[in-house]
DNA sequence: TCACGGAATATTTTT
DNA sequence: TATTCCGTGA
């Protein structure tokens, strides 16, 4: 009778499980997806449900961790049911935070028009404090900025001070504690004068916000009448917070994920926030969704194995329909290049047996450990992208034009300003710092710059830039033509420094019709902090990544959500996954054994381990000869066993 | 103080 | 592979 209240037909294109997690929108939900279990499928549906039922589509939010993850949901909720679905108000927590503290983050002090800082900014900074202070002097030797921004990064993400992370996971750093304490300081500092905030920031402040002004709360609280989080196994105690603190008093929270997956620990992510779920919200609701829509049985029997070796909580066991298919197989391959050399014939095999490209995936624990293989794929011409690493927006030709602008509106941005400077002939960090210095001292802007005297060595190029924001003084520009007078003046550098400027001038092209689209430069500047213009491929900022039929080569990390026809796991080495930096910690070592359940659980047909059979360790100088002790004692009837010596 | 070249080094990185 | 560090000479 009431078959035409709705528009789908929700019943019948969901299993029981997705149908129950649709359809209860009163109260506390937890669901547990198992890999391949329609997580996606059934967020979707709840959202097309809700707006169904009448709620208003800008009431529901929707928490994801990438920006790609939300829209392709709101996407699918709107060809499932209608337009309505794209006025959910859907994000990632860092752009909720940002949205939410440039209105409201006045009531802390912060301006609305903070910069957003990125990982190469923080460090970049770190690099700038450490050697301003002296810091590294005081010590024989002190860690690079890199790890600094880790080290520091971890104990905000952990919600734990700096010496117990470096009691916990940098024994080794013990002596430097007192200047890592002192640089934390140092960097709140600086980012406070100069209104940066890093990613972390976005949430810090954020919580600081919903929990020492209440009223505010409670007026976001109510602008959300439904609250879906999506990965909540990778979320962090501060994101389990506000996760709280929006919901209000009567929550209709719905939190996914699986604590099987969860494998960004080292970031901070806790997903003991799973496991503590229904004791934060009452009368929670639990449903489990245990049928796997991906993998064959012999891939399912394996995983299932994998993970028993795990202690979670959630035992779930995952169980499908799609019988026949072959057992997984552990490969010992002779050395590290027969490794490459087994996944070379292997996968040209597979290839001509019709299967694309781009359904085949070759998955590692760390990217270098891609190498040699990428060395086979070259000289066999076939065609790879590599996912992973870390620098999609962080390619030097992005990041100067993006310097140029940035201080047009913060001209306080020391990075940015060290940036440009340095670019020009004969200026090196010392008198960029000076230069930077006497910028700051004239308080309008960076009047400053146009009274500078140059020293002879550098003139040519300082005026040179004195006459680009001249120019950019003349008069009002839009984005895009800030843009392209950056640009121009841009040009000649990148040519210089650059083998590689045609690919790169292309780049550039890119970002300018991504200007096009803005009208204000500080909502540019954060969108290009926030999300980042999709993926690069072979360095190169393009469109078209996806459509070429390419061997996939990942990191397991970003092979998370993803599936592939064949899939390769290589270096399933004892020593390099677990890694020898995780074997000595039962709680690192669990993790790694997620890392490598996610990695198996991505594929559908075939799934291959290898690992070469000798390998050698230069930093601790330890040889490695055994498969990963993740595979090592599980039984023929799951595993098969080759040889490719 | 800057620029350059060669050597050393690298866990993972949604924002 | 590609980035960063460090020593050298100008």
């Amino acid at each position: 009778m009431l078959n035409n209240r709705y528009r789908i037909d929700y019943e019948n294109d969901l299993n029981p499980s997705q149908y129950e997690a649709v359809t209860f929108t009163d109260g506390p939900l937890l669901v547990i997806a198992g890999a391949g279990s329609g997580k996606t499928r059934t967020l979707t549906y709840r959202v097309a449900r809700l707006v169904e039922e009448g709620v208003y589509p800008a009431s529901i939010l929707l928490l994801t961790f990438t920006r790609k993850s939300a829209q392709e949901m709101l996407k699918r909720a709107t060809t499932l049911l209608d337009e309505r679905c794209e006025q959910v108000s859907g994000g990632t927590f860092h752009s909720f935070a940002n949205s939410t503290l440039r209105k409201h983050g006045h009531l802390l002090g912060i301006g609305s028009g903070f910069t957003i800082m990125d990982r190469a900014d923080t460090e970049n900074l770190f690099a700038m404090l450490i050697k301003d202070h002296g810091i590294s002097k005081e010590y024989d030797s002190f860690p690079k900025k890199g790890t600094v921004a880790n080290v520091l990064g971890k104990a905000v993400n952990k919600s734990k001070t700096i010496e117990d992370i470096i009691y916990d996971d940098y024994p080794h750093l013990s002596n430097v504690a007192q200047g890592l304490v002192r640089l934390s300081e140092l960097y709140k500092q600086a980012k406070a004068d100069q209104s940066f905030l890093d990613y972390d920031d976005l949430l810090v402040f954020l919580k600081k916000l919903l929990t020492d002004f209440p009223d505010t709360a409670k007026k976001l609280a109510n602008q959300f009448d439904y609250v879906m989080v999506d990965e909540y196994q990778d979320t962090n105690l501060i994101q389990a917070e506000i996760t709280r603190l929006i919901c209000g008093e009567s929550p209709n929270i719905m939190v996914v994920g699986d604590d099987s997956q969860s494998i960004y620990s080292f970031r901070g992510a806790n997903f003991q926030n799973i496991m503590d779920f229904p004791g934060t919200f009452e009368n929670t609701k639990i449903i489990r969704l245990e049928e796997n829509y991906r993998s064959r049985q012999p891939i399912l029997n394996l995983t299932n194995r994998l993970i028993e070796g795990a202690r979670e909580k959630y035992t779930k066991k995952l169980f499908t329909n799609l019988e026949g298919g072959t057992k997984p197989t552990l490969i010992s391959a002779g050395s590290e290049n027969r490794q490459s050399n087994f996944i070379v014939e292997t996968m040209e095999q597979i290839a001509s047996q019709g299967v694309p490209l781009s359904e085949i995936a070759v998955l590692f624990r760390a990217g270098f450990h891609s190498f040699d293989l990428e060395i086979e794929l070259t000289r066999a011409g076939i065609p790879f992208v590599k996912y992973g690493g870390f620098k999609f927006m962080e390619s030097a030709h992005i990041k100067d034009v993006l310097a140029h602008m940035r201080v047009i509106s913060s001209p306080s941005d020391r990075l940015s300003w060290s940036r440009i400077l340095l670019l020009i002939d004969k200026i090196g960090p010392k008198a960029a710092s000076n230069i930077y210095n006497e910028i700051k001292t004239k308080k309008s802007g960076y009047a400053g710059l146009f009274t500078i005297r140059p020293k002879p060595a550098y003139k040519p190029g300082f005026e040179r830039l004195q006459e680009l924001y001249a120019e950019i003084d003349a008069k009002s520009f839009s984005v895009a033509e800030l843009g392209e007078i950056v640009l121009k003046y841009y040009a000649p550098y990148m040519e210089d420094k650059f083998d590689d400027f045609p690919k790169r001038a292309k780049d550039l092209e890119h970002l300018l019709a991504i200007m096009h689209r803005y009208s204000d430069i500080t909502e540019f500047m954060t969108d290009m902090a926030l999300e980042p213009p999709s993926a690069l491929s072979g360095g190169v900022l393009s469109e078209a990544a996806f459509d070429d039929d390419k061997l996939v080569l990942s990191t397991i990390h970003s092979a998370k959500g993803l599936e592939w026809h064949t899939v390769f796991v290589i270096n399933v080495l004892d020593g390099r996954f677990p890694s020898v930096h995780s074997i000595n910690k039962n709680e690192d070592l669990e993790e790694e054994l997620r890392l490598m359940y996610v990695a198996a659980t991505r594929a559908r047909e075939n799934l291959f381990f290898v690992y070469p059979g000798q390998a050698y360790d230069r930093a601790s100088g330890v040889f490695m000869n055994s498969p990963s002790r993740f595979l090592d004692d599980i039984p023929d009837e799951f595993l098969e066993m080759q040889y490719w010596d």
